[in-house]
DNA sequence: GACCATGTAGGCCCTTAGGTCAACTCGACG
DNA sequence: CGTCGAGTTGACCTAAGGGCCTACATGGTC
């Protein structure tokens, strides 16, 4: 069910390319779903689903750039091309560094825009697969209790089991214990797996040396 | 020596720009230096110097753009601000695709000036201290025999030694000898420090579980 | 009240890491 | 030929990691 395929989202308020493009990329063998409106694509986006969205700058409701920063602050990578009939530099610039991957003019080059979809597939995908990896890593890492993600961040430090037990007001065999469960339930079984995974999972190694 | 402070590179072929947006930015407290062709502006640059350069996209000799690609090609990370009379939106996506800072037209508001220039900065000053990093890391890594290099590799994959041993077809006393070297021309103590360390220099663990 | 998760802890035992001291081989360099 | 760097290895010892079994206290849940 996650086997959604690549999808183009399309915003534009002018049916006439809405269609138009939909051939385009339907010919092409992309999927693409069309929203006469940036309101019917926000609401309705999921960013489960792999994609990108083609956004018409100029629409009357929201604007293209606006509808970009509200995309990001849904907290979505969702990446973004933008079409427009009347754009300037200034604006174009504004895309970009908010991290469009293009930003074309109509009418559009078939080939423009095919190489515009499948740098942002690529975006897409690569982003797909940090977010996977994170989220399954910070699953596991979920399932520690509070004491053993403690534990967790004195081993990536590399500090003894004496030591730890120490910081932790109690003593070696109980940090052993934790340890032991902590690893088991991150999957790792040596420390340098255990410090990969943290430093993937963004875990910072605890209060280094000074403890 | 290396304390050269922050230039701003100024790439035009019109003298009168160069001289008004030297102004500006002596004025505003940066350092500047002025380059009337492409050419002169490549063939001395050093990419040593913490900076960025502010290129005119249109030039007699040779275009902006084909400039951008020429320092990128030397491996520079120079930071680039593009300033222009004359450009198109496609010709600032492409620059904006190829890492541009900004893409400021003339004639140029102090403000967006000042803060393309601010955000050159940092981007250089990140960049700068990321290769100084792994510099001062490869320095100390390269310092390795070739032996203490293989067992790194091994260490870091979470090997035992005694499988160290086996893949390198020795004994465990050898690879703990050359552990310990290993450990100690690195300057670290502990297993974690040092995956950290190979992280940073970009080193893979050796032929995982399969060795 | 029984059950369960969590944290705690001791004993026992084996494996690993790593250090010291000593020694041998081989190729390069002067 | 002697020296040096690099790699190698052995005996010996200590410290550290970690598994197994057992046990107990607490707090919450059904």
């Amino acid at each position: 069910m996650r086997e959604a395929g690549f999808t183009t989202f399309l915003v534009d308020d002018d049916p006439a390319v809405l269609r138009s493009i939909t051939r385009l990329l339907n010919a092409a063998g992309y999927k693409t779903k069309s929203f006469s409106s940036p309101q019917e694509f926000l609401s309705s986006h999921d960013p489960a689903v792999p994609g990108c969205a083609i956004i018409d700058l100029v629409m009357s409701e929201l604007d293209g750039l606006h509808l970009q920063q509200a995309l990001i602050e849904t907290g979505s990578d969702r990446p973004i091309i933008f079409l427009t009939g009347q754009g300037d530099i200034s604006t174009s610039v504004k895309a970009m560094k908010a991290g469009a991957v293009d930003f074309l003019t109509k009418p559009v080059q078939r080939e423009a825009l095919f190489s515009a979809v499948k740098r942002a597939a690529n975006v897409d995908a690569a982003s797909r697969q940090r977010r996977n990896e994170s989220k399954s890593i910070g699953e596991r890492i979920s399932t520690l209790t509070h004491r053993e993600r403690e534990v967790l961040e004195y081993v990536i430090a590399g500090r003894l089991n004496k030591q730890i037990a120490a910081s932790l007001g109690t003593v070696e065999k109980t940090v052993k214990v934790h340890r032991g469960r902590m690893m088991a339930k991150l999957g790792v079984r040596t420390v340098a797996d255990l410090v990969r995974l943290a430093n993937k999972a963004g875990i910072a190694p605890a209060h280094s040396v000074v403890g």
